[in-house]
DNA sequence: ACCTGAACACCGTTCAAGT
DNA sequence: ACCTGAACACCGTTCAAGT
């Protein structure tokens, strides 16, 4: 409160004529992030390319903001404004062929990857050197991990992100198939 | 720092002289918790039902310290401790025809999955009422939310794990299935 | 080697007082 | 209606001083 009043030029008891408290002051920053999202597009492709394409803008708008990643991580999306982009997703789940149930389940279960995978996408760098040198492990101890720290300096997070994303969108179309059975 | 001291019923100060600042603490405490983590058990049954397994497992950890998980996703899992769980679950992988680089895609989606699910699982249900009243959405313009909200008193977050957990699962299989013809 | 007290530079928030 | 200053109850951390 005293930085943000600080960069607006006032003192940090005014901003409470304007915001409940910290926690408000949050639910307004956590609004507007979420009012980039750009609105949901008309039902044109296949579920599959629809669900891909909304998470992967949801991805997006959190890479935009990384130091808000951990907020998403703790608050619920329940403004207004949220709910239109979840109502989005479910009748595009349930018009897949998903019960409510499943849908509501396919739903949540793809928007904690999405947060979980930005989390681990804007994790500090910095933070990697507190743990023990990789250069010290016994390679014949963990030959597993000394072949994934050769390929840590290629790795793609983006490419990882999407890799999972198929994964369970792959599995959701599988799980249709043998119910239609 | 000042709490801990007091709960050990000393200085804030004398901390210093065993951890090296509040991040070091974390450390170890962090290391602490991943310890409880079950040990990778000998190979017995198919990669999925050890991927599961694993991913429960650590599931179950992070539940146990709800107040942590925020911790877990903060913090990168490098302490030598975890490194052991790293390299099980990447021969787990390897093992069923994953290259090595797809092991590592896999493995850190099922973390980013497991995590966030976690995170979503903790969240502290006070928050929810932050929220705009379900009960004054407009049912017609809401129509799937509105099925959502009535589906919630009953909804069971660990059998959405589950599902999502089966659907990385399924869809890893499908890919080895499609990558070996 | 380990602990301590005072101090510094921060927080969010209450409350009474100003315009 | 909006802003302010002083104050309260917190933080993590430095530094010099104690045993």
């Amino acid at each position: 409160m005293r930085r943000v009043a600080q960069a607006l030029g006032v003192e940090a008891m005014s901003l409470y004529h304007h915001v409940e408290d910290k926690a408000g002051l949050l639910d307004g920053v956590f609004e507007l992030v979420l009012g980039k999202l750009p609105p949901a597009p008309r039902r044109t492709t296949s579920w599959q390319r629809a669900v891909k394409e909304r998470a992967e803008s949801f991805r997006a708008v959190l890479l935009a903001h990384p130091r808000l990643v951990p907020l998403f991580a703790t608050r619920p999306a329940v403004t207004v404004e949220s709910l239109r982009h979840v109502e989005h997703s479910l009748e595009l789940l349930k018009a897949a062929g998903l019960s409510a149930r499943a849908s509501l389940d396919a739903f949540q279960v793809v928007v904690a990857y999405v947060v979980g995978h930005a989390i681990s996408t804007v994790r500090d760098p910095e933070l990697e050197t507190s743990g023990p040198d990789y250069a010290q492990l016994d390679a014949a101890d963990f030959p597993r991990v000394t072949e994934l720290v050769a390929l840590l300096p290629t790795h793609d997070l983006d490419a990882e992100f999407q890799f999972g994303l198929e994964l369970l969108i792959s599995g959701l179309e599988r799980r249709l198939e043998t119910s239609r059975r």
